[in-house]
DNA sequence: AGACCAAGTGAATCTGTGA
DNA sequence: TTCACAGATTCACTTGGTC
């Protein structure tokens, strides 16, 4: 681990990763995952990631891994790896997982298949999404979140809000990048000092928040390019704070 | 119908009055259908609506029907009653659907199971709901939303939010009511001048705020005691404003 | 003021299959 | 071989609040 073993971003694919680490080695498990929602028809899915989901055109950040998969793979999928992480998570550990209003029916059963209980659905404002004449903006994503067995309300957390207001960040390195205010907020669903793991950190951002509030944290990502992109945005930032 | 044939609450059960109407009658479905989500087991969910919902002891307002059922048939329920609507609506014509977070991926199957294309879920922001220590606030209830085929973009129907924050009604009629500026935001999804259906009347504030935006509408309520006291408040308020 | 937005629609084009 | 048609794919365009 890097930085006085404060948090380390495995290159690799998060199934496998997963079943590298011990039980009870984590206090909880916050992530987004590959949505896996790009379009109606397989052949959209299978559509580039950086066409799918952006028209920055020339200057769009790499595509990435894990996105082209129908519903019903990506519910299974996602149980394995829910299922491997919670094996790997102290009891009581809670979970949160970003994912979109398409997949979000899926998500609550894979949760549920892994075997994590399922506490609540918590919504993430981004307040500027593509307006759409005649139809309602599709301006919100959703953390399922739960927990690995029994929650004692007595655990050292405070009340959390169940609404977040961000707007997307402005320059991003990911291509779902989530704002880091955000992710600093989710994380505090953990227990003061814990450990953090995020089987898809992408550019990092929930490893970096997961520092900045005091915890230790593991990041996974399949992608090279994004763990190394990660690790330096990470670097950088907490240099910069120090 | 009252008030110029401009509104109507009939009293009967939901499905039953639903064969009632002729197809191609309705533009629009708008609905807060009984959740049946109160409890975790069985036991929790038998119990008396009011003490559910409510800790209002004496001046806690009437239960009422259909709210035990297990997740299962609620599901197969929702799918019945969606299905008898659908078939009353026009081709095009929107459908929403309140629901809080348990219920939500039930409420997403029942809807694509009768038939409805689900086009997105939207946000009711309640923002005030009691904190849970150590827990995200359970502070949103959610609107599934969808059509009866296709929707084409070009309806006479300006873009609409996706998130709607309105506190909860200080003074209800009804357990569940809803705050009326939100529902006078819901309806409209409906094109101009058209004509609402709400199988689930309540208390009334769909069908208020239906004719108060200029739509015509038509409630349906098994409980008599609110089918009378929606019909009064719903005079009451026209009158007023008149 | 201007860019942005884990879109979505629908027309137009392309591809492949079978009569 | 050619035509018709269905499905897949591309592409332009929409819209408005927010940063």
């Amino acid at each position: 681990m890097s930085d006085n073993q404060k948090w380390s971003i495995l290159q690799g694919d998060a199934l496998k990763v997963l079943g590298t680490f011990a039980p009870n080695t984590f206090d909880a498990v916050i992530t987004d995952p590959p949505y896996a929602s790009g379009g109606r028809t397989q052949a959209e899915k299978n559509k580039s990631t950086a066409r799918k989901y952006s028209s920055m055109g020339e200057n769009a950040p790499p595509p990435f891994d894990g996105d082209a998969k129908d519903q019903r793979s990506w519910t299974r999928w996602a149980a394995e790896w829910l299922y491997e992480a919670r094996k790997v998570c102290k009891s009581g550990a809670p979970v949160c997982m970003f994912i979109d209003w398409r997949q979000l029916p899926a998500a609550t059963d894979a949760l549920q298949w892994a075997g994590w209980i399922w506490r609540g659905t918590t919504v993430w404002d981004k307040g500027n999404s593509r307006p759409q004449k005649g139809r309602f903006r599709q301006q919100a994503e959703y953390i399922v979140w739960g927990s690995n067995g029994d929650m004692p309300i007595s655990r050292p957390v405070p009340c959390l809000p169940g609404v977040f207001k961000y707007g997307n960040p402005q320059s991003r390195i990911h291509l779902t990048e989530k704002p880091l205010q955000l992710m600093r907020d989710i994380v505090k669903i953990t227990e003061p000092s814990g450990h953090i793991l995020d089987p898809f950190a992408g550019s990092g951002t929930t490893v970096l928040a997961a520092v900045q509030e005091g915890y230790t944290a593991t990041g996974i990502e399949v992608t090279d390019t994004y763990a190394e992109l990660a690790r330096e945005r990470i670097r950088a930032e907490l240099e910069k704070a120090a």
